[in-house]
RNA sequence: GUGGGCGUAGCUCAGCUGGUAGAGCAUCGCGUUGUGGUCGCGAGGGCCGCGGGUUCAAGUCCCGUCGCUCACCCCA
């Protein structure tokens, strides 16, 4: 029995919860195309050297080879992100594409993890970028957030709130108290929920930072709000802290507050109640340069975060190609939404009918009056058999079809209502069911 | 990759200190000879994940292995 158990982590739905990704994918695009994102697609291989080379992420590639090649060596992987491919993609098109460079893109991605609630190895990612030549206007930043922000509020899903942090005023503050490695140290303050400031401590202490800068970078952790008044409790930290000489860090702890402080205000400017200025936020820190992101939905913080990115100096190797990009962790948000049944689709098929069959001679019948209903954009199907009726009205309530449609000797017959039971003659080229029951809905619990 | 938990019917699970399998739900049939959902009666369906060991005897104990799952790592 068990011979034929899942693939863990990679995830397969029933019609009626593939109907509710299909729905949110359909949102997606429409907001993505409201705001003037245009969709692409890329292959799903990248060349392995693409695929991060020798660093952590490549670990977690899945490699392609051909099973009658002349070798069993890898040639291709599967792309990890979208960004990987869309950096080449517009790297190969540099001189075609005209920039600023919006697009969106949703496809799935495959990653080599350990799954778990809301982790997959494939998975659905949407993704939306603006990519700049040379200078990518700090407004952009706000705007992919809002225009996530708003794809989110489309969603039958619980309020999500957007947190936010700057790069360069986390490195500035870091560098400012002396702290050589940022990445790992901010890596051990992006725990701070899971291990608590103690387990923090503990861990920048092992990475030889000294303990009036560990202080200082977890009181820099606590600081939130949701406007721009942060600024005045980084400004008090920073004076009251001992710091080493070092301009570039002033600066880019001057510039980062002050980016900071535009993002999130013009962000809850556009979608109220939405952004939060987060001094814990880290987001790995490989190559974002300036805001970071995470997004987290009311009552489901312990899935994590279902929208991230930030900005990045360059898409491209070399340089020039400034951008800032937000993700959806499509499939985690999905399999939330339908673990829990916070939506539900109104029908398991897209039948709003069931046409009955009398008996086999007279199936024509009955495919003919499914024939006209069709021609007006009718969803139905035919009884798979001429059982009893009470089967066939079973039938078609199993899977949730409203309308059963009984043919007679002369004219079309009747239609019936199996909620209600409500029973009356009809016409064919003629009736029509209630608005909501003509394709299957998606419902927010 | 590391550590914990769990693999028995389609699903959820029971099976005590070893004695060669059970319930509920689901499915199918009949009561109800062409209008369902309730109710009653009945039926089908199990290499007890796989391999090995201990034993007269293993779903049960031991070892291994595979899978699922949770946590860590990392992240959507």
């Amino acid at each position: 029995m068990s011979r034929l158990a899942p693939l863990s982590g990679f995830p397969e739905w029933s019609p009626a919860e593939r109907s509710v990704e299909a729905s949110v994918l359909a949102t997606l695009r429409r907001v993505f195309e409201l705001h003037g994102f245009g969709e692409i697609e890329t292959r799903a291989v990248e060349p392995l050297e693409r695929l991060g080379g020798a660093s952590e992420a490549s670990k977690e590639v899945y490699v392609l080879t051909r099973r009658g090649g002349e070798t069993a060596d890898a040639e291709f992987g599967l792309h990890f992100d979208l960004t990987v491919p869309f950096a080449r993609y517009v790297e190969e098109r540099q001189g075609k594409l005209t920039f600023p460079f919006r697009r969106y893109q949703i496809q799935k991605v495959w990653r080599g993890e350990r799954p778990q609630e809301g982790r997959f190895r494939e998975f659905y990612q949407a993704d939306i970028d603006v990519v700049a030549r040379d200078v990518l206007p700090a407004h952009l930043e706000a705007e992919v957030a809002v225009v996530m922000a708003r794809a989110l509020e489309a969603l039958p899903v619980p309020a999500a709130t957007m947190r936010m942090n700057d790069r360069k005023l986390v490195e500035g503050f870091y560098r400012g108290v002396g702290i050589a490695d940022v990445a790992g140290a901010l890596r051990s303050v992006d725990k701070l929920g899971k291990i608590g400031p103690e387990g923090v401590a503990k861990e920048l202490a092992a990475q030889g930072v000294g303990e009036q800068a560990a202080d200082a970078i977890l009181e820099l952790a606590k600081i939130q709000s949701a406007d721009g008044s942060f600024k005045e409790a980084v400004i008090d930290l920073w004076e009251t802290t001992p710091t080493v000489e070092d301009e570039d860090a002033q600066r880019l702890l001057g510039e980062g507050i002050a980016s900071l402080v535009a993002l999130v205000e013009s962000v809850n400017a556009a979608v109220p109640g939405t952004a939060m200025a987060d001094l814990s936020i880290a987001r790995g820190l490989d190559y974002y340069t300036g805001a970071v992101y995470e997004t987290t939905l009311e009552g489901h913080e312990d899935l994590g975060s279902i929208c991230s990115g930030g900005r990045y100096d360059s898409l491209v190797a070399g340089g020039g190609f400034p951008g800032v990009g937000m993700s959806i962790g499509v499939s985690r948000l999905v399999s939330r939404l339908v673990s829990q049944e916070i939506v539900t689709a109104t029908r398991s098929v897209p039948s709003a009918v069931l046409v009955a069959v009398i008996d086999e001679d007279t199936r024509a019948a009955s495919d003919g009056i499914a024939t006209r209903l069709r021609a007006r954009g009718i969803p139905c199907e035919v009884a798979p058999a001429a059982s009893k009726f009470g089967k066939q009205i079973q039938y078609a309530d199993r899977r949730g079809i409203p309308f059963v449609w009984f043919p007679a000797a002369e004219g079309d017959g009747e239609v019936k209502d199996i909620r209600s039971g409500e029973q009356v003659p009809a016409d064919a080229d003629g009736w029509n069911p209630p608005v909501d029951d003509l394709t299957v809905r998606i419902e927010r619990r």
